[in-house]
DNA sequence: AACCGGATCGTCT
DNA sequence: GACGATCCGGTTG
């Protein structure tokens, strides 16, 4: 039986077929469900951050269609993974109809359910606000990694794919604050990219963009 | 609390 | 061949 919990409706699609500076933002506050076989984890968006494919340096969508971020460029509501820094992966809800390839870097947020099975996979972790409190912490703590880039998050029906979006609860307006991404200057660098709850302990930490320095020797 | 260096490799130039 | 939509642990203030 589908649950009949208001806060637990799946998003349709249409939500995430919208100017992502829209569903940014509208984003936070509600629930991410990742059912593996191993367990279900769902987590509470706190924090995110809008990349605007083509018109955007900053997204890996800037330089058009590749490999890697094909899923961009297709179906809103699907998932897009990626793989950085050697060890580290990311997830994007791509927004937009197909083409513009725009979406949402989800950064942080705060586990709901499955704690337990978020804890193993996060050890370092020394506060449960940690588990998933940065891009990558959050994808390990979910369990996400490449095999579920493209999948669906917006199933027709849940068994097709283990990813869904749920209604949850929004905060009110006056707590959603915003501000530039580091590390893009130029065009875009007044836009307000990246969306967080006010207060809210799970959110990362500001940390400005440090320039790489060569490794040693 | 802030800062530093190391880890580690796919992707694009 | 260079460098990331990063994290972690250790060190310094």
């Amino acid at each position: 039986m589908p649950s009949t919990d208001p806060l637990r409706t799946p998003l349709p699609r249409d939500f995430f077929d919208r100017p992502v500076l829209e569903v940014a933002p509208d984003l936070l506050g509600r629930t991410l469900v990742c059912a593996f076989p191993e367990g279900t984890v769902e987590l509470r968006l706190t924090e995110v951050e809008a990349y605007d494919g083509p018109n955007d340096p900053g997204s890996h969508a800037y330089r058009g269609r590749t490999t890697r971020n094909a899923v961009m460029f297709g179906e809103p509501g699907h998932v897009y993974v990626y793989f950085t820094y050697g060890m580290h992966f990311c997830m994007n809800l791509v927004c937009g109809p197909p083409g513009t390839a725009s979406g949402v870097l989800l950064r942080a947020g705060e586990i709901t359910a499955g704690v337990e099975l978020a804890r193993k996979r996060r050890p370092a972790a020394r506060k449960d606000t940690e588990l998933a409190q940065g891009p990558a912490r959050m994808t390990l703590a979910l369990g996400v990694d490449r095999a579920h880039d493209g999948a669906d998050a917006c199933p027709a029906d849940p068994a097709d794919s283990p990813f869904r979006m749920l209604t949850g609860s929004p905060p009110l307006p006056g707590l959603v604050l915003s501000g530039p991404r580091t590390g893009v200057s130029g065009a875009g660098a007044d836009t307000p990219w990246r969306y967080w709850i006010e207060g809210d302990p799970t959110v990362s930490p500001y940390r400005p963009h440090s320039p790489r320095r060569r490794t040693a020797r």
